[in-house]
DNA sequence: TTCGATGCAAATAGTTTGCATTCTA
DNA sequence: TAGAATGCAAACTATTTGCATCGAA
């Protein structure tokens, strides 16, 4: 179905670790690729594909944006990056194990981080009734906050 | 933020009915805007502007995509349709009052549609405890079905 | 020295916008 | 008959693909 790589994310908390994994699966270590991978690391928060052709607004130089998306979609594909969208804008990609799960207000655009294991009950409460294990990181739960409601 | 009306669902159960909201709300039915009524009421299953434009595969006439998005815009911000995604493709939109929510698989593609009070208890559990009032209609919940997980 | 990856350009999907014209209320 | 809505064309955003060339293993 879709490219989503589903199994455990894989540990790499460094670009060396992350060169370590692309190796191992045979895949190789371009510069292109390493600078994708330098971008992940250097973003402190989820990051378009458009803002890592662009070197995060020019901190790291540029690369070819056809080739980002090419890059992100091969360390998707073996587990070391993750991609999830909010309600408007370009899909946004992370390190995998630096995602957060995202609640958004849907009338006042607040935007809320949870650790992932926050949703654990939910989760538990949609698999027990729906034979679903719903991961919340691929899209946010759009509603209306306190505020809105 | 989203143009997205949050009310309750306008009562609509005939075109006549959502051409009196219509002019209630001071709109004009003209005829492009009631062929767009007329194929969402026709259609069984949540359709594509593109599905509608071309009248559902030529059942109805033809009408300019360019108009059908805006009056899906229209007509959503009074709250007779609502429009939703699901992982891959166009948005969908539907008669207010018909929509399901969604599961996906997103591995295998399985899709199980439910009605939106199945998932009450879980957005009882989201509210009480993020303070976010989460609907489940304009994104699927997306993970891993029984058969994949 | 091979084949995976790159960079450029062009194509694609989905949606939005500008504008002169048409038609509803 | 005023202004809402239309239809066509063009722009736009996000993403993908083709292909000749390059470079990592």
């Amino acid at each position: 179905m879709t490219a989503t790589h589903t199994g455990p994310a894989l540990s790499a908390p460094t670009l060396d670790d992350a060169v370590g994994v692309l190796r191992a699966k045979g895949l190789r270590a371009s510069s292109a690729r390493r600078l994708v991978l330098e971008n992940l690391f250097a973003a402190e928060e989820p990051v378009s594909a458009e803002r890592i052709a662009d070197g995060l607004h020019g901190r790291l130089p540029r690369s070819d944006l056809a080739s980002v998306y090419r890059n992100l979609e091969t360390l998707e594909r073996i587990g070391l990056v993750r991609h999830f969208h909010l309600v408007h804008g370009p899909g946004l990609y992370a390190m995998a194990g630096r995602e957060r799960d995202y609640l958004v207000c849907e009338r006042c655009g607040a935007l809320r981080p949870v650790m992932p294991g926050a949703l654990d009950d939910i989760r538990d409460a949609v698999w027990s009734r729906f034979g679903l294990r719903p991961r919340f990181n691929h899209y946010p739960l759009v509603g209306l906050c306190e505020g809105c409601a």
